[in-house]
DNA sequence: GAAAATAAGATTGTCAGACAATGCTGTCAA
DNA sequence: TTGACAGCATTGTCTGACAATCTTATTTTC
C-alpha cells in the first residue's frame, strides 16, 4: 500500500452521526432543498440535540447542508452555475495534482492505480455503482497521495463531495461509464510515462468530459 | 460599489464567539499549537459550552484550530511545508481568478481597485498594518467579485485565512510592503488592459513573491 | 374576495447542570 | 529506568428548560 492510514479518529457519536447524515444525503434519502428538523434528526439518529448540532456544523462546513440562523438546516441545493464553477476548479486542481503526481508516483502506486482501474472496468461490466465508486476513489486516493500536497487533496475531496449526486446521475447515462474508464486509462498512461504536461491535460480532459455528462444528465433537474 | 452585500447574517452568540476567537488567533492572543480549554473559553467569552463547541467546529472547519477527539481544541500550527502548499494552490486559484476577472471587471470595479491600491500605498507610508490589510482586502474582494465564481472566491478566502499570521509577519520585512504594492500595481495594469494571460502571470508572480517573503520572514519560526 | 393583521403552534438559539469516559501527571514500586 | 496506579483535569454526551424567532392558520379590514 502507498500510505497506511493509521489515524483512526475515535468514533465519537458526533462523527458517526455526521457520517450517517452524509450517506443519507448522498443516497437521496433527503431531497436537495429539503428542510431538516433538529428534533426529527435527533430521534432518527438517537442522539441529543447538542451533538446533532455539532454534526450539522460539520456538514455545513462541507457545504452539504445550508444552515441559516433561526431557520435551521436544509439539504444544500446546488445550482448548475455553481456546479459548473466546481467542475472548473476541480479541473484546475486535478490537473495540477496529475502534473505533480506524474513525476512522483512510484511503481507501487502506479500498480495500485492500474488495479483500481481494472476493478473499475469490472464494476462497469457488472453494473455495480457502489463498486465503481469504490474503485474510482481508490484510483484518485492513490494519485492524490502521490501529488505530495495534502492541501490539494483536501480541497479536491471537498469539491467532489459537493457534486456526488451529480456524478452518480451522470454515470447512469448510457456509455458514460465506459467513456470515463477510457479517460482514466489515458490519464494513467501519461502518469506511467512520467509525462507531467500530458497527465495534466488528460486529467483536465476527464473533468471536462465529466462536466459535460453531468450537464446532459441533469438539465432541468437542478435547483434554480 | 460593485456588489452590495446584504446578507447580514443574524448575529447569533455563536457567530460572535467564532469571530472573536478568529480575531484572537489572528492577533496572536493564542500561540500556534497552544491548547484551548473549553471551560476557559466559556468564561472568557461568557457563553455556554454548547455554543462554544459549535463555534469551535466552525473554526476547525476553517482549519484555524485543530480538534482532536478526547483531547480538545488547539490553535492550528502550520508547518512550512503546508504553508508552501497553500501558497501553491493560492497561486493557481488567484491566477485563474485574475484571468477571469480581466475580461469581466467593469470600469467601476477597476476604479474601486485603483482606489484601494492608493489606500494601500498610503497605509504603507503611514506604517499602518491594519490599514494595509483593509486595503488589500478591498482590492481582492473587488477582483474576486469580478471573477464570477463564488467557488474560487470561497476557496481563496479559506486559504488566505490560514496564512494570515505568515502574511502579517512577512509584511513587516523591510521593503516587502512597497514591493507588494508594486506587484499589485502591475496586476491592476494587466486587468485594466483586459489582458487575461498577463493578469494571470502578474497574480501568480505576486503570490510567488509573497511566498518567498513569508519563507524569509519565518525561517525557524514555524511548527515542525 | 384579496390583503393585512393577529394569534397559535412549531422550531431554533442558548443556557445550566450533570455524569461517565478519556487523557494527563506525578507517585510509588520493581 | 520503567511500569503500574491513583487522582485530577478535561472532554463527550445527555436532559431539560425557556425565550426568541419563524410559520401557518385564522380573523379582520378594505
Amino acid at each position: 500500500m502507498a500510505s497506511m492510514d493509521l489515524k483512526v479518529v475515535p468514533k465519537t457519536v458526533l462523527h458517526l452521526a455526521a457520517e450517517n447524515l452524509r450517506q443519507a444525503i448522498f443516497s437521496g434519502v433527503f431531497q436537495p432543498g429539503e428542510r431538516l428538523v433538529e428534533a426529527d434528526l435527533c430521534q432518527r439518529l438517537d442522539i441529543s440535540r447538542a451533538s446533532l448540532r455539532e454534526a450539522l456544523r460539520m456538514l455545513a462546513a462541507e457545504k452539504l447542508i445550508t444552515l441559516v440562523p433561526n431557520r435551521g438546516p436544509s439539504v444544500a441545493a446546488i445550482s448548475w452555475a455553481e456546479a459548473e464553477q466546481i467542475y472548473d476548479v476541480r479541473a484546475l486542481l486535478e490537473g495540477e495534482a496529475a502534473f505533480r503526481a506524474a513525476t512522483r508516483l512510484d511503481a507501487e502506486a502506479l500498480c495500485a492505480m492500474r488495479s483500481a482501474l481494472a476493478e473499475f472496468g469490472r464494476a462497469v461490466v457488472r453494473r455495480d455503482p457502489a463498486g465503481r465508486l469504490a474503485a474510482t476513489t481508490r484510483f484518485y486516493d492513490e494519485m492524490l497521495g502521490g501529488c505530495d500536497s495534502a492541501v490539494i487533496a483536501e480541497m479536491l475531496q471537498g469539491l467532489v463531495a459537493r457534486i456526488t449526486c451529480l456524478r452518480a446521475r451522470s454515470m447512469q447515462r448510457p456509455g458514460r461509464a465506459r467513456e470515463s474508464a477510457a479517460e482514466l486509462r489515458r490519464l494513467l498512461a501519461r502518469l506511467e510515462a512520467h509525462d507531467a504536461p500530458g497527465a495534466r491535460a488528460a486529467a483536465i480532459d476527464h473533468v471536462r468530459s465529466a462536466c459535460a455528462a453531468a450537464r446532459a444528465a441533469s438539465t432541468g433537474v437542478l435547483a434554480a
